[in-house]
DNA sequence: GATCTATCTTTTCACTGTAAAGATTCGTCG
DNA sequence: CGACGAATCTTTACAGTGAAAAGATAGATC
């Protein structure tokens, strides 16, 4: 019997790794035109697929920027966790700007509860493991009901990250400001590690 | 002759003010559900008008967002000057996390320049306008090359509004503990003044 | 009082997200 | 090998959106 598919792909009915492709198309998407312009349908034609496919497989928009966040979450919680070692915390403090810089779209959708189905399994568990990550050799340079500082140092690479994402700062090495912005917070609390 | 409105609103057929009722009415919107959700259409049924006169206004979305940030950066730059005389750094850096939380629409806005006609004159020059107050009495407080401290003391502020803001941080008194986190990074720089 | 301009309405159009139902393929078990 | 159920994708349809164009009304100016 001859096909009625419009989008007769020549490979296969079935994509095969759709799920992966669409959010990495979302991630670039939003990079370059900014969430609040992203299109289901849009994201669909640039995947070659059907528009109701993205729907499939994430349920709704939400559903598809909270896999988004949930796989920032995850990145983060990784990039966090590879300076656990040796580093101290300026190098994490770094480490976070990093991420922010190297992941935007996802970085941005993750703070921004209000598109996502933010009470999501899923979201909320990678959510846990990157504040672990996070708060990993903060609370504890400085211990005791302390945990200000922590709040602090968050704030400080959390809104670097934030100025430099929105355009409001722009440096010329955004890295190596985030090191000597860090260090004025910690001063000599990495010392006394 | 018979009126052939389909909005006949008993008083006038000229709002009077409509421009700020819009924009009053476009800040407690984005407030209760986000800007994402925003409608010109809901929006202009709130305020009790067609559909078209909220473009009329604002020319677009981004035009109505636009004035929206610029209302936002006239009225940081009041926030900070209030703080001008007596005040030291941490007064400053409190009193932007105080507007932050009192117009969180605004701030909102304000740094998501994608939303924005970032280029439009108004705009820019009420964001000059309140560059000029933030950075009063920053970079002189350690003065050289060294207005790192400054893009630290923004970074940090701007942060921890964000974080709460967006829920990852949840103070009992934010203003408080906002006291508390910039006095972390200020230390001995604010007596040396 | 006539005319010009600012303000607001009506209508229309292409586009969006999403629901519902159908088509196709894959996996699995006989 | 074949059949059947589940997973994946398509088609269609609908209400809602931002925006453009043209018309209606009110206020201002002379």
């Amino acid at each position: 019997m001859k096909s009625l598919l419009r989008y007769d792909r020549t490979v296969t009915y079935h994509h095969g790794d759709l799920r992966r492709t669409l959010l990495a198309e979302t991630a670039s998407a939003i990079a370059e035109d900014g969430v609040a312009k992203l299109s289901m349908r849009a994201l669909a034609k640039r995947a070659g697929v059907s528009n109701a496919a993205p729907t499939y497989h994430f349920g709704d928009k939400s559903g598809l920027l909270t896999a988004l966040a949930t796989e920032g979450y995850d990145r983060l919680a990784e990039a966090m966790s590879g300076v656990d070692e040796g580093g101290g915390l300026i190098d994490r403090g770094v480490a976070y700007v990093e991420f922010a810089l190297a992941c935007p779209s996802h970085f941005t959708v993750m703070f921004q509860p209000r598109l996502l189905h933010d009470d999501d399994g899923e979201l909320t568990a990678a959510r846990q493991r990157a504040w672990a990550a996070l708060s990993v050799g903060v609370a504890t340079t400085r211990s005791g009901p302390d945990s200000d500082f922590g709040v602090a140092a968050w704030s400080l690479v959390h809104g670097y990250a934030t100025l430099v994402l929105s355009g409001a700062v722009e440096p010329e090495d955004a890295l190596r400001q985030a090191r000597i912005v860090a260090g004025h917070l910690v001063e000599g609390a990495d010392r006394s590690r």
